[in-house]
DNA sequence: GCCGTTTTCGGCCCGACTGTTTTCAGTCG
C-alpha cells in the first residue's frame, strides 16, 4: 500500500478515537504518525518487513510500527475495523463539515443516532437540533449553510489526487506493448482545482479496431480498480478506492485528436467550436473532422489539425471556457501562459522554527535543486501559537540565521529573510514595525478570524494592508477547498486597495488553498495588483506543488508578466512596495 | 501511543474566537 493510504488509514483511526474520546495524547500519536508516513520520502511498503527501520521515523514508535505492519499485510488495522463497528464510517464525512468536531458528531450519535451528513440534515429540517446542548439558532444556521457547500464540492477530487490517481494508472497502462500515447483528459487536463472524474485516452497499434480487446482486458485488470463500472468495446470505467471514477478510452491513433479534443471540454467550448465547424460546412465529433455533405475525413489524429482546418490556432485546454478564447485563436493573439519554469522563487516558507518541517538550510538546498535562483524564509509570528510562532526577539534571531544560511549558500541562491505575521482582530499586526523592517519579505496572513460578518472581516484585512511594512497579503480568501468556503470577505475590494498600495496579493499553490480562484486573479491583472504564486511551504517536498497553482494562472490568461516572482531577485525585490 | 530520560513513567506546541454560557466547551489554526 502506498504511504498516502497508510497515512489516510491513521488519521481516519484517530478521528474515530476522537469521536469516542479516547486519550487525546494517544490521539494526536495517531495523527503523528499519519503526517509521518505523509511526509516522508521512504516507501513504507519496502521496508515494512523491518519494524526497527520503521521505528527510525519520528513519531513512529513500536506500537505504530506494528499498525504499519498489520496495514501492510491485511490491508486495514483492527483497531480501526473495531470502532468502526462501534461507529459509522459516514461520520468520518461529518467531521468535514465546517464547526463540525468529533464532539459534536458524537453528540448527534447519542442524542439522535444521527451518522451521516444526509441523516443530520434531515434532523436540522425537523427541528431536532433544538433541544440539543450548545446548538442555538446561529449553530443550526451555520451547520446548514455548511451542508449546501460541502454538498456543492462532494465527489470531487483534489487536482493533485486526480494527477497522482492518473500517474499510476499511466505508469501501469504504459506495460501494455502496443500502448504509446496516454493522456488524461477533462478537467483535470484543463487545470481546474477538483476534478469529478477522470477520463484518460490511450491510443497506439494496440487500440487498432480489430484488436483492442486485449487492452480493454489488461485495464479492467489493474488491480486497484475496487468496483468496475463497465467494461465495453473500446472504454472500461471503474471506481477506485478512493470514489473516484476513472473512465479509459482506448482509441485508434487516427481518431485520437478528436477524442482528445471532445473529452477534454468544457462544454460551451466545445459547443462554440462545433458551432464554427457547421459553418464551415463541416461536423465534428469525437472521432473526427468530417465533411458534412459526404461524411469524408478532414482531420482527427491531433487536434492541431483539427483547430488549424477550423483556421484556429492550438488552445492550451487551460483557457477552454469559452470566454473569449476562439476569437483568440483566430485572430492568433493567444497569449503565451505563464509556465513553471518561469518561476523564479519560492517567497513563502516555514522552518522548524515554527511549524516546518526542515531547517533554512534544507529549505534552501531544495530550493537550488529546483532550480529556483532565491527564497523567502516566513515563519510564523507568536499570535499562532500553536505553531511556536516568532515574537519580536526571536524572529530577529532568526533573521539573524537566515542571513548566515544566504552567505553559505555563496551565491547559489539567495534566501530573504521574512515573516508571515498574523493580522490580529483588530486590524493591527502582531509584530513591532522595528521588527518587521529588517525583513525582505513581510506576508500578512489572516489565520483564524472565522465567522465574521464580510464587512468587518474586509475592513480588518484592509487595515492591515495600509501597515507600511507589508508587502505581500497571504491566503487573501483563506478558503480551503473541499472543505469549507473560506473566509467572508469581499476580495474584490482588498485587491483593488492593494494595487493602490503597491501591496501584492499571494495565490497559494498549494492544491487545497488555492486562494484566488480565476476570477480573483483576473480582476488583479485588470486593476494591476502584483500578483505573487507561493506554496507555503513546510516541507522541502511541498515546493512541488508549485505547478498546480500555475494552472490556475494559466486558466485566468495570466503570462510570466503578471506575476512577481519570475523576475530575477533584485528586481522581485525592488518590485515589492517600497519600505518607508 | 511517542519520547526521553534523573531508564520506567510523566509530559506531550497553546491562544483566539464563537456562541452559549453565567464561567465554559468546542473548534480552529
Amino acid at each position: 500500500m502506498d504511504n498516502r493510504s497508510i497515512a489516510q488509514l491513521l488519521s481516519e483511526t484517530a478521528d474515530l478515537l476522537e469521536i469516542g474520546s479516547g486519550d487525546p495524547f494517544r490521539i494526536r500519536s495517531y495523527r503523528r504518525a499519519a503526517e509521518a508516513v505523509e511526509s516522508t520520502t521512504v516507501q513504507l511498503s519496502a521496508i515494512a518487513g523491518d519494524a526497527k527501520k520503521l521505528q527510525e521515523i519520528p513519531g513512529i514508535g513500536k506500537g505504530m510500527a506494528a499498525n504499519i505492519q498489520e496495514i501492510e499485510k491485511a490491508g486495514t488495522l483492527p483497531l480501526r475495523e473495531e470502532l468502526l463497528v462501534k461507529y459509522r464510517p459516514s461520520m468520518l464525512e461529518l467531521l468535514k463539515l465546517p464547526g463540525m468536531g468529533p464532539k459534536s458528531v458524537a453528540l448527534f450519535w447519542e442524542a439522535l443516532q444521527v451518522s451521516s451528513v444526509a441523516e443530520l440534515e434531515t434532523a436540522i429540517s425537523e427541528g431536532k437540533l433544538k433541544d440539543l446542548p450548545r446548538f442555538g439558532e446561529k449553530q443550526i444556521e451555520k451547520l446548514r449553510k455548511g451542508i449546501e457547500d460541502y454538498k456543492k464540492n462532494s465527489g470531487r477530487f483534489l487536482i493533485d489526487e486526480a494527477e497522482v490517481a492518473a500517474e499510476k494508472l499511466i505508469a501501469y497502462l504504459r506495460t501494455f506493448p502496443g500502448i504509446e500515447t496516454i493522456e488524461p483528459a477533462g478537467s483535470l487536463r484543463r487545470g481546474r482545482e477538483t476534478v469529478g472524474d477522470l477520463d484518460i485516452l490511450v491510443t497506439g497499434p494496440a487500440c487498432a479496431e480489430d484488436v483492442v480487446q486485449a487492452a480493454v482486458d489488461h485495464t479492467a485488470a489493474y488491480p486497484p480498480i475496487a468496483n468496475l463500472i463497465a467494461k465495453g468495446q473500446n472504454k472500461v470505467s471503474f471506481n477506485l478506492r478512493s470514489g473516484l471514477q476513472v473512465d479509459v478510452r482506448l482509441l485508434p491513433k487516427g481518431s485520437y485528436g478528436a477524442a482528445l479534443q471532445y473529452f477534454s471540454g468544457s462544454k460551451m467550448h466545445n459547443v462554440t467550436v462545433r458551432q464554427r465547424a457547421l459553418k464551415r460546412g463541416y461536423t465534428l465529433s469525437e472521432y473526427a473532422l468530417a465533411r458534412v455533405e459526404d461524411g469524408s475525413f478532414v482531420a482527427g489524429a491531433t487536434e492541431e489539425e483539427i483547430y488549424a482546418a477550423l483556421g484556429l490556432d492550438w488552445i492550451p485546454p487551460e483557457l477552454r471556457e469559452n470566454n473569449g478564447e476562439l476569437e483568440a485563436a483566430e485572430k492568433h493573439t493567444l497569449p503565451f501562459l505563464i509556465e513553471q519554469r518561469d518561476i523564479r522563487g519560492d517567497v513563502h516558507m516555514h522552518t522548524v522554527a515554527t511549524d516546518g518541517k526542515n531547517t533554512i538550510r534544507e529549505m534552501a538546498d531544495a530550493a537550488v535543486a529546483r532550480g529556483y535562483e532565491y527564497i523567502a524564509i516566513t515563519d510564523h509570528s507568536k499570535n499562532l501559537a500553536m505553531t511556536n510562532g516568532l515574537d519580536d526577539a526571536r524572529a530577529l534571531e532568526h533573521i539573524q540565521r537566515i542571513r548566515e544560511v544566504d552567505a553559505e549558500m555563496e551565491g547559489q541562491i539567495r534566501v530573504f529573510p521574512g515573516i508571515e505575521v498574523d493580522i490580529l482582530g483588530d486590524g493591527e499586526l502582531d509584530l513591532s514595525n522595528e521588527v518587521l523592517a529588517q525583513m525582505d519579505v513581510v506576508i500578512a496572513s489572516v489565520h483564524s478570524l472565522f465567522n465574521q460578518p464580510e464587512a468587518e472581516m474586509t475592513a480588518r484585512v484592509l487595515r492591515a494592508i495600509e501597515n507600511p511594512y507589508v508587502r505581500i497579503l497571504g491566503h487573501p480568501t483563506g478558503r480551503l477547498l473541499l472543505r469549507r468556503e473560506g473566509y467572508q470577505i469581499d476580495i474584490g475590494a482588498v485587491i483593488r486597495r492593494a494595487a493602490e498600495l503597491g501591496v501584492a496579493v499571494e495565490h497559494n499553490a498549494y492544491p487545497d488553498r488555492l486562494d484566488l480562484c480565476d476570477r480573483d486573479l483576473r480582476l488583479a491583472k485588470e486593476v494591476g495588483c502584483k500578483i505573487s504564486i507561493n506554496t507555503d511551504a513546510h516541507h522541502t517536498s511541498h515546493m512541488e506543488k508549485m505547478r498546480y497553482g500555475i494552472k490556475q494562472l494559466r486558466r485566468a490568461w495570466l503570462t510570466k508578466a503578471d506575476v512577481l516572482n519570475t523576475l530575477p531577485a533584485k528586481e522581485f525585490l525592488a518590485a515589492l512596495r517600497p519600505r518607508p
